[in-house]
DNA sequence: GTTGGTTGTAACAGAAGATGTTGCAACGAG
DNA sequence: CTCGTTGCAACATCTTCTGTTACAACCAAC
């Protein structure tokens, strides 16, 4: 497959999200957001109602409605962007169930979480320790 | 889709041959390590195919043909099966390019190659930490 | 040199997941 | 009430992975 870019898209809009907030415009309609992401609305809308769901932008709905931060962006970690759009863990083990007559195929799940649980634990500190709004100050460098 | 296993496999299938080498089994046939992994040798094959281009095993092909590792399990780390078999990466970028036209499309592409880069680098520490003797250890264990 | 077991690889089917698109009900500020 | 926007279902398309079948290439053993 096609890598997974739903952190992508998360992270793209919550910056666009800091950067309006920062320059006084309160919210962000879908189809803004999507000209900046250049998609879908549908697709940023998905995106939203994930980081809706973890408590990380507030919505209006009605007439002039639109997407604001409901933190500021110093407090919105990648990892906790990471959790809420559910992005997939980086290893998966075997589809099917290995043969547990033998001796490997009996003890390698369990030893092998392991190694993915260190790995991953590791990927997952590296995300705690970037905020959106460090995206944002990254972004406007480039 | 599920998660990419192919780094479990390839995994599996050195441990097996680590494991029939202390044995004293010269050589494993794809059909032997498909039955401890419990899948089709086609699969196997296609896997010790990528571990043979790595130089991590070696065949010997005709009649009593077989595999057999390059090196002692203790000189596998799992980051070369993972570069082996070309597992994904954890992350991706836009699917299609951002709007060039707004800061944030502008600038977030590298901001988020520097952030991803410093998750996998971390990643990949731990899997070269960890070698096919460890993971042998480990499931003798369980 | 023939035989027979094994690898290497192509071709294809099916499942799963992501992205993108359309359509429409629900909502609520003005 | 109106109208712009969200929420969401349904569907199409594309891609990738796993699994399967089939067969040529290879080579040790005899």
């Amino acid at each position: 497959m096609a890598a997974n870019s739903r952190l992508t898209i998360a992270t793209h809009v919550l910056t666009w999200l800091a950067l309006a907030q920062r320059d006084g415009r309160e919210v962000l309609t879908s189809d803004q957001v999507a000209a900046s992401v250049n998609t879908n609305p549908v697709i940023i809308r998905r995106s939203l109602g994930d980081l809706r769901r973890a408590g990380l932008v507030e919505v209006r709905r009605g007439a002039g409605a639109g997407w604001s931060l409901a933190r500021a962006p110093e407090e919105i970690s990648l990892l906790e962007v990471h959790d809420a759009v559910d992005a997939e863990p980086p290893f998966g083990l075997h589809h099917t169930e290995p043969n547990l007559e033998c001796p490997v195929g009996r003890g390698i799940r369990p030893a092998l979480s392991e190694v993915y649980g260190r790995a991953e634990r590791a990927m997952r500190r590296e995300l705690a320790d970037t905020s959106i709004a460090d995206v944002l100050r990254e972004t406007l460098v480039n």
